[in-house]
DNA sequence: CCGCATCCCTACGGATACTG
DNA sequence: CAGTATCCGTAGGGATGCGG
């Protein structure tokens, strides 16, 4: 499939009609992935195939609570996360990435790669 | 260079110290990488190898002019960018990715392909 | 320990209007 | 055409506090 508006002018006149749900789609996930945090738990995650625990992720992420709340219920939202949670005292929650998320890999980590080298030759 | 937050607690208690400055600019880039529009900002210009006109740039968003300006200043303050213009009337300026930035190629290239077929199965 | 509800508050995005 | 300046509304992030 390919994206009408990243599109040149002519192919895309004809497609414009269709799939615009498709574009607000992909506008949807864009706004998803451009949250604050959003990239950092995602890469958090998929460093560990292991099943995280909420305070383990809020550590290495480093944000506050209810940030981290907040994405991980967007991200079950979407399916990209499920949340176990077990009947402990204290509780227990442990959260996995669905294989759709972890297709993301990937590109998640080349793009970190990238940050990474960025930022180390802006010292 | 390894990143200290997302590693297991014994390796980055040591480091913690030093690079924290790292760290700083680690979330300056995914701050910047996260605003609005940011990621289809660069997407579209990598589509494309040659240089850019604004309103090309801005038609392919699709968003205001001064979401677009800021995105295109921030980039270009970056080092992400660079900007020229040519003395005609109307103005002509061209916006062209530096190479640092078309190393985030084949990042974004992968990422959007998952965006667009995760937004493809879910119609 | 987990994580939602509430409040506050800023910062960001968009519309509009105006310049070179 | 390619912006900048201004204003404004709101989304969304953080702190705190409570309940499970």
């Amino acid at each position: 499939m390919l994206l009408v508006r990243y599109m040149s002018q002519e192919q895309s006149q004809r497609m414009q009609s269709m799939c615009e749900s498709a574009k607000a789609h992909v506008d949807d996930l864009l706004v998803l992935l451009s949250k604050s945090k959003m990239l950092s738990t995602l890469y958090v995650m998929n460093c560990d195939p292991d099943p995280m625990r909420f305070s383990e992720i809020k550590k290495r992420v480093d944000s506050s609570s209810t940030t981290v709340a907040r994405r991980l219920g967007e991200l079950e939202d979407h399916g990209l996360v499920t949340r176990t949670a077990y009947a402990t005292v204290p509780a227990t929650v442990e959260y996995a990435l669905t294989k759709d998320a972890i297709a993301l890999q990937p590109s998640l980590e080349s793009m970190f790669e990238w940050v990474l080298n960025r930022a180390d030759s802006s010292l």
